[in-house]
DNA sequence: CTATGTGCAAATCCTTTGCAATCCA
DNA sequence: TGGATTGCAAAGGATTTGCACATAG
């Protein structure tokens, strides 16, 4: 944990921008949400408890560095906002996918990546060079089925 | 086409809905762009060249109303707004996926559902009931790698 | 005639931006 | 000190909503 903000902060400063204590707040927030998918908004709310100074402007542009530096990963679930998740590819490695309860609106993760086949079928046959992909399942969770 | 028309119409009859030229304007540009991802805004443009009376409210409303009955389909590309295509599962049949052009962002799409045997493993082995699945594609179109 | 559909403008929601003040190297 | 960072309030863009009028059946 400490180990990840030396690095975060290291990787900012690499390109001359600051971790000031406002990013590290913001980014803590982060960590201790690894598993959630925070919209801007909840992440404020949460950074709010231990720095209650900090405006909401602020997380957005903060949220949009983090984006940039790869460190978090901004995804849509179609609910009109974005949300955000610790770990674009440098720290989390590959992928992973996203099951959407319809009902209850869970989001589970899949970790597994199985889609390096298709990844290579849609190179080879249509000359498109895949960088990233994005898989969200729809459905009913174990709790909400039947 | 008229077809379709003739379809769509009697399936919002069934529920007590009205196929009004408004809406019957807004279907036939969906229909006319089957192949392309049209904003709402979009759509506003190409119905007012035929009725130019018409209110963005109005194909906002009708492309809800489309959405509820399965006629279109809305997805989201990340860049701000909603797209709409013709066609849910009752008249498309299965999905097709989509390749983004991180350079250009053309939309190409794959019409092969590879994602059948990764269903059925979400299925079986997270007891998740698979109603519906989503995949975007990233990366760089033939005319833009290298 | 009555419920549904519609245009318009105002309202909403999320996000971005301008700007003056603040902070840090 | 000087450029980066920030809070606040205002602006922005997409979408929704309230309401009075128009329309279809």
């Amino acid at each position: 944990m400490k180990n990840v903000i030396n690095d975060v902060e290291e990787k900012l400063r690499s390109k001359e921008y600051k971790l000031t204590s406002r990013r590290e707040h913001i980014l803590r927030v982060l960590l201790e949400n690894k598993d959630k998918h925070l919209s801007a908004e909840e992440v404020y709310n949460l950074v709010k408890v231990k720095a209650p100074d900090v405006g909401l402007a602020t997380v957005y542009r903060t949220l949009e560095l983090f984006c940039d530096f790869d460190i978090i990963h901004g995804m849509d679930f179609g609910d009109g906002r974005k949300r955000y998740e610790f770990g674009g590819d440098d720290f989390m490695g590959h992928h992973h996918h996203h099951l959407i309860c319809l009902k209850c609106g869970v989001i589970l993760e899949v970790a597994e990546d199985l889609l390096e086949d298709l990844e290579e079928r849609v190179n080879r046959d249509l000359g498109f060079d895949v960088q990233n992909h994005q898989l969200k399942i729809f459905g009913y969770c174990r709790n909400c089925k039947g």
